[in-house]
Parts: C-alpha cells; structure tokens; sequence
DNA sequence: TATTGTTATACTCTATAACTATA
DNA sequence: TATAGTTATAGAGTATAACAATA
C-alpha cells in the first residue's frame, strides 16, 4: 500500500494535467532505447546501465538491482559475455563471486544511447520558446530534488 | 539517421540538464507499470493500453501500433484473451478480419494503471512548491506541444 | 491473386527447483 | 552449514517462414 506523505490534497485537475502533459516526454526519453533494441534487448540494456553505474559487481548484486532472480541474472549475463558486451571472471578474493565489468562495446552502446537521447530532448527543445525551456527544466530539478529526498527516505524506512 | 530540425544549435549544457533532471520524472512515471506487471506482463498491458485508446481494431492495426509483426500479436492476444481482458472475434463486415476489443477487466486494469500512476505524481507534486508545480506543468505543456507538432509533420513525410 | 490471421519453430527473458563450488 | 552461481526445465514474448481462410 503507498504512504500517503502529504495529507494535504492537491486539485486532482493539476494531477491529471501534469500526467497528460509528462507522456510525451516520457515517450520522448524512451525512444533511444528503441533505437538501442537493435544492439542489445531492453533487459541486456538495463543491466549493462546498473553495470556501468557501479563499475563492478557481483552476480546478486546486479540481480537486486535488475530485481529478477540471480538465475535470470546469470542467463542474461551469459548472453551478455556472448555478445562481447560484458565481462565476468572469478572474483580473487572470494572464489564464489564473480566480478561484472563492462567491455569497451558495452561502453561504447551506453554512450551511444546517451547520445541518442540527448538528440530526441534537444530535437524538441529546439522548438520551444526560451521561456518554456526555462521553465521545463526548473520544473524538472524541483521535482527530481523532491523525489530524491523521497527516496532517501525509503531506504530508512526500508 | 536522425532528422536535423533546428540547425542552430542550444547550449550543451541546457539539454544535458534537462536529460538529468527529466530522469526521477520518467522513473516515477514508470511505477504504476511496476505494479501493474502482477496482473499482466509490459507487453500485454502496452497492447491493453493501445485496444483501450482504439476502442476496437484488428490484429494487423494493434500489430502496426506494438511494433511488433502480427504473428507476435496474435500470439500476445491468446493470452491476453485466456486470462480474461480482452475480446477476440471474427468481423461481421470482414470475415478475414478480428476485432479486438477490452473486457470488462482489461478496463479496469488499464484504470487502475492510470489511477496508480497519479497517485505516484501527486505523492512527488506534493512536495514542491506551488511555483516549482506550476512551472512543471507549463514547462511540460510546453514540451508536449512541440512533440506533438512534429509527430503530425512525421506522420505527413513518413 | 491479395489480404488477414494463425501455426511451426527457434531464440531471449524469466521463475522454480536442483545442483556445484567455495567459505 | 551457509553463501554465490550455474544448470534443468518451463512459460511468455518475439521473429521468420509456411500455412489456411476470405475477399
């Protein structure tokens, strides 16, 4: 059941209205990794952005953090290492672990979604007035400042 | 390769900002899916959402609109259809045709996906303030207008 | 003959359960 | 014995190719 944080209520108008208007954008965000599908399926993608986020882990690491089971993490590392994308050796301090690194390919693809991204925001940032531009992003720092603290709070409480 | 609409160029820094800070947006957005994925996989409830916004098409349609062949489709609606949230039957003007349409609990998941998903806003929305909220919406309103511009122009050079 | 779907087959992603290897 | 991973098996999602039914 979700905690309710501010009892307070906001008009459910501006709600619906910030849900109506955020799709797009979300669309938007999503059409990078559309592109990116060719190379990489979006689970293979997911992991090789937890990977490149830490640097280096271990197998359950990354299946907590994909939040699938480390049986579906090693299958999908397997195809991974096939792909060139990924590497995985035994760990030399504990010779249970293994050790997930990117390879220079998987680099390579994460920048390149980055990139493409960049470019599907900026096509349609271009388009809008500075006024708006200005007001999208301070909208959009205020809001992920708030949803950070939010989540900094979970892990308290979680 | 992408299409260069606006050849004068925004400052780097500007759409990199908006790429970081549109990323917590995007996350929230994608909770309601989350939860969602105990009642129907994400390429199930992406085909719900397409029949529901459709009212009632065939198979090669919601095909076209999934990005998917229609062989992928079909399959995808013999589930669907098994676990109970979607109708499928031969059309009475086209007997070559299916029209596929929502059952009763396909409309209410796809609600209760809406439902979760403005809940999860308004949890963060709630936490900013009312100038940050309002420049969030116009910011965005702004940003859908422009996407929504050149998916129309797309549509006519595609 | 062209269009609309479905079926056969194969590969990816995932979970459950059983297993191996290390600590 | 507990922990870290892997393997066997099975169902979902997808594509390719072959097929059936209708127009």
């Amino acid at each position: 059941m979700p905690i309710v944080r501010h009892p307070a209520n906001l008009p459910a108008d501006l709600v619906i209205a910030v849900a109506v208007a955020a799709r797009p954008l979300v669309m938007v965000w999503g059409r990078a990794d559309a592109i990116a599908q060719a190379q990489a399926s979006p689970p293979q993608l997911r992991a090789l952005v937890v990977v490149g986020h830490h640097g280096s882990l271990n197998l359950n690491q990354l299946a907590d953090e994909l939040g699938v089971i480390p049986s579906s993490a090693s299958r999908l590392c397997d195809r991974l290492v096939a792909a060139g994308l990924l590497d995985r050796k035994v760990s030399e301090q504990n010779r249970r672990e293994v050790v997930l690194t990117l390879r220079a390919e998987g680099q390579r693809l994460l920048k390149t979604v980055e990139h493409d991204r960049r470019d599907a925001l900026a096509d349609v940032l271009h388009g809008m007035r500075p006024g708006a531009r200005k007001a999208l992003l301070s909208g959009l720092e205020a809001f992920a400042e708030v949803a950070g603290q939010m989540a900094e709070q979970d892990q308290w409480t979680a």
